[in-house]
RNA sequence: GCGAGGGUAGCCAAGCGGCCAACGGCGGCGGACUCAAGAUCCGCUCGUGUAGACGUUCGUGGGUUCGACUCCCUCCCCUCGCACCA
């Protein structure tokens, strides 16, 4: 037998133990478990390093909930549909279902590998027809709630993926906007498409979020910026003989200096306007050519004069690219004076400009620039004179043709995709009875076989396409769009509940009982996507009756970066470290260990070394003590110090854990570790506390590095497994472990500051004199009195203050300034008793005899002596 | 431009009104062990100092406070989100 630890050699036997005990697999019993799950991944092929931490950080707080006694939800599937596996199948000459299903073995044995502590008798798969049978049905029934709209729609289009994308699946590239997978440039195309109504939620996804306590405000905040929730106005002006148009606008105080009308080329009103007109219609498509960005202020005056609802004076109504369709109404009243954009189409079209806001400071009028601030209304009818915050309220309340209105840049989720390799969207097109959802029975429509092809495989097949109306029973076709992946992972949680389920996606009493889930980590680049949708699907579910709650996470984990080299760690920058090169178990010790969950982190070799060398010592300790190491069974008085250090460490690594700080949960671990050396170098060990010890390094280690956990709770632990085990109890109570620690620390390191400055070459006696007990009486008076108490008297008539009142005086007094701001201290005989047993690390660093004591007021260094400030002689 | 989050000793990074010259890790220095190397252990790592002290520090400049790395404001820089957004 070997003291090497050898985790590859040892990971198979724990593994088969676990898998034998159903370690993981969540109790039939369990009420209400403690959900914990990782964002399941996409079935690339391998695990990468950003997938271990993630894991690794759902397990060791899975882990850790499990010691604490609680039953755990720990679950791990597979995101199976999507392009790459498509894109795969025709590089290998294969087929979506055939490589995706050889990634989900591959990957499944990475993460056994890795010890990850899954309920894999709830593993999901979601190509799984069992599995997408429940999108479409859940489809369908969002569809009768009217959730789901089919529609023609100008849409993002990739040549390359050869599919329509989200809004959300979109990027900014540096030439305009380009597919989020393959960066090709996006164009635009109208298709007739399926929408998910997402915007019916706009307000509670928005309003939600302020509640969302447990999310990172950065995710909160980004999706805040991608609902952009904005408050303002409909101004409705009148198009004699074309009806009305609203605008949008956040300052209708300035709505008597609106000159003019100008509406977005998709506007759905301007093939109306200028209908019959050639010239003008040639006019509006030059304009709808321009891409966005180039068309600066063109303009198109369509020739037709619009009514202002509050002067009745015309306005003439323009076509202008730099109105966007899908901001507001698609249509702005135009104010050159008071807006920056309209300023600048007023000077490129000679329109005027009206000033109705006045600068309260000074009234200089502004001829060059617009005026956006607030001010004082002018040339506003009835309104002259007030101020604008006044007048916007005032409009709103007293005019019919400016009502309020609140605008979300959230738009519609498309999730129609013209690929084979997803989730077919159950719907069949009739001629008579125009689109028909599948009927529940029919469920699923199975995915037909693989073609290769250019276009869309399911088109391919006419067994698939071709069937009949389920109301009419005429011929019909099939629809041969599939989901976007996204819907797969929109309620995946659900199904985790109740994955064999197979009369509903999800067990609603489970739901009930078990949501929210209280634990989800993951990367935050799916803040606007999954992130959102899976708020968006709970509330749906909720409204359709399905679900009680109404948001599905409860306190979400957002993990950083692993960099290396300063750039994210990826397959495509090719600076990747496989997580099995540092040994699987070592790899997530250290990304445990780097740095707190959210934070980027560099990976560093040196750095990975102190998590390999921690695994190292510790499990040479355990083996030496059960193999060769002497120890005692007396008692002597420096092995209560141990004792305590270990209550002390219990304490601190548990409240470590509980904050997610693994990071510091390991410093703990180190820390014991070093004590524990220490100890044993300075006597033989007691058996007892030297293996409590060991045993307390490995219950806590467990939650990290778990086959280490258990190899070492099998030399020096109770009987079971260590996975299987209750989280360590203190022999006794530790208020506060930092300031025990503290008091030993400093007075060690006031020791070591006095031999060097004074130069004592080899100190011989160490004394320690703590402080007369009404010191620490006067300071518990001073911290815990009113600011303007007299503590001085308070102490001098104290019953606990028994002694020279000279001496209580000068002490107190000489203390007044700090106040509460004292250091915090134990209490005189906690003090007395840590000292004593922290004697022997003087002792044995610098070979003196050491002597702990209290001594009568009167004795010189009793009067030195504060409270966690023991004096100090050295001879 | 708007919004959010950051800037801490050689590096990474904790702290978020008095426990702070500032946890921890890495690197560096000195020492122990050793034939030697590695590993491991101990100490040091802003400056000065013959008794635990003092001085100067936590992006910049101000402010609040008996007291600020910690709270408020200005500016600079970094990261991220939104953006011809009405």
């Amino acid at each position: 037998m070997t003291s090497y630890y050898d985790h590859a050699q040892v990971q198979e036997f724990w593994q088969y133990v676990w898998d034998r005990e159903d370690a993981y697999v969540l109790p039939e019993a369990a009420e209400d478990p403690t959900y914990v799950l990782g964002m399941f991944p996409y079935t690339s092929g391998t695990l990468h390093m950003g997938h271990v931490r993630n894991y690794a950080i759902t397990d060791a707080y899975a882990r850790y909930r499990r010691m604490c006694g609680d039953d755990v939800l720990h679950p791990m599937g597979w995101d199976a549909f999507g392009l790459p596996a498509e894109n795969a199948a025709f590089e290998r000459n294969t087929d979506p279902e055939s490589w995706t299903r050889a990634c989900i073995k591959r990957m499944r044995e990475e993460l056994q590998d890795m010890g990850f502590g899954y309920d894999w008798s709830r593993e999901i798969t979601t190509c799984d027809p069992s599995y997408y049978r429940w999108n479409q049905w859940l489809f369908t029934r969002l569809y009768e709630e009217g959730l789901v709209e089919y529609k023609s729609a100008t849409v993002n289009w990739c040549p390359d993926c050869e599919t329509v994308l989200a809004d959300a699946q979109v990027e900014d590239g540096s030439d305009g906007p380009v597919c989020w997978r393959c960066e090709s440039p996006v164009e635009r195309r109208e298709l007739d498409q399926w929408f998910f109504t997402i915007t019916d939620y706009a307000e509670e996804l928005y309003d939600g979020l302020e509640d969302l306590a447990g999310w990172p405000d950065g995710v909160r905040e980004i999706q805040r910026n991608w609902i952009g929730r904005k408050e303002g106005a409909r101004v409705t002006f009148t198009l004699p003989d074309h009806g009305e148009v609203g605008v949008f606008t956040t300052r209708p105080d300035t709505v008597y200096g609106a000159t003019y009308l100008a509406l977005s080329p998709g506007h759905e009103l301007v093939d109306e306007l200028v209908a019959g007109d050639d010239d003008l219609t040639a006019g509006i498509e030059a304009v709808r050519e321009l891409r966005p960005g180039e068309a600066g202020f063109a303009g198109v005056d369509t020739g037709v004069r619009a009514r202002h609802p509050l002067t009745d004076g015309e306005l003439p109504v323009y076509v202008a690219p730099y109105v966007l369709e899908d901001v507001g109404t698609g249509a702005v009243m135009g104010v050159p004076a008071h807006n920056e954009r309209d300023h600048a189409f007023a000077g490129e079209h000679d329109l005027p400009i009206r000033s109705v806001i006045e600068p309260q400071e000074n009234t200089s009028p502004l001829p060059e620039a617009p005026y956006t601030g607030e001010g004082v209304l002018v040339d506003s009818g009835e309104y002259d004179g007030v101020g604008s915050t006044v007048a916007r309220e005032r409009l709103l309340e007293e005019l019919e043709a400016i009502e309020p209105e609140t605008t979300y840049r959230l738009r519609d989720w498309l999730i129609s995709r013209q690929r084979y390799w997803g989730t077919p969207i159950p719907m069949v097109h009739c001629g008579e009875c125009g689109h028909v959802p599948v009927p529940e029975e029919d469920l699923p429509v199975e995915l037909p076989e693989f073609v290769h092809t250019t276009g869309n495989p399911l088109e391919e097949h006419d067994s698939f396409t071709e069937t009949t109306c389920p109301e009419c029973g005429g011929p019909a076709r099939r629809e041969t769009d599939t989901m976007d992946t996204f819907v797969d992972s929109s309620w995946y949680f659900l199904r985790y509940l109740s994955p064999d389920l197979a009369e509903a996606p999800f067990d609603a009493d489970a739901a009930r009982e078990w949501l929210p889930v209280d634990v989800y980590v993951g990367g935050d680049e799916h803040a606007t996507l999954h992130l959102l949708y899976v708020r968006f699907f709970t509330k749906a579910l909720a409204d359709l009756g399905l679900l009680e709650v109404r948001e599905p996470v409860e306190r979400l984990v957002s993990q950083g970066t692993v960099l290396y080299d300063g750039t994210k760690m990826s397959t495509s920058d090719g600076n990747v470290v496989s997580p099995q090169e540092y040994g699987a178990e070592t790899t997530r010790l250290f990304v445990l260990s780097a740095a707190h969950p959210e934070q980027d982190f560099e990976w560093t070799a040196n750095d990975v070394g102190a998590a390999y060398d921690l695994q190292q010592t510790l499990y040479g300790m355990a083996t030496e003590f059960v193999q060769s190491l002497s120890v005692r069974a007396k008692r002597r008085d420096h092995d209560a110090y141990v004792d305590r250090e270990i209550d002390r460490t219990i304490v601190t690594a548990g409240e470590e854990y509980e904050r997610f700080r693994f990071h510091r949960a390991f410093s703990e671990i180190q820390r014991l570790l070093g004590v524990l050396r220490r100890y044993r170098e300075y006597d033989t060990p007691h058996e007892g506390v030297y293996r409590r010890g060991l045993r307390t390094l490995s219950a806590l280690l467990a939650p990290m590095a778990p086959h280490l956990g258990e190899e070492l709770w099998n030399k020096v632990g109770d009987d079971g497994l260590v996975v299987e085990a209750d989280w360590p109890d203190p022999l006794e109570a530790v208020d506060d472990p930092r300031v025990e620690r503290r008091l030993v620390e400093t007075t060690r390191e006031d020791v070591r500051d006095i031999v060097d400055v004074v130069d004592i070459d080899d100190p011989e006696r160490i004394e320690l004199v703590v402080a007369e007990e009404w010191k620490y009486r006067v300071y518990d008076l001073l911290k815990t009195s009113e600011p303007d108490a007299d503590v001085v008297s308070m102490a001098l008539e104290d019953d606990a203050v028994d002694a020279d009142e000279e001496a209580v005086a000068d002490f107190t007094a000489g203390l007044l300034d700090r106040r509460e701001g004292l250091d915090p201290v134990v209490d005189a005989d906690r003090e007395l008793e840590t000292l004593e047993r922290a004697r022997w690390l003087l002792e044995d660093e610098f070979g003196a005899a050491v002597t702990v004591s209290r001594r009568p007021t009167g004795d010189d260094l009793t009067g030195k002596a504060r409270p966690g400030k023991p004096a100090i002689h050295i001879s």
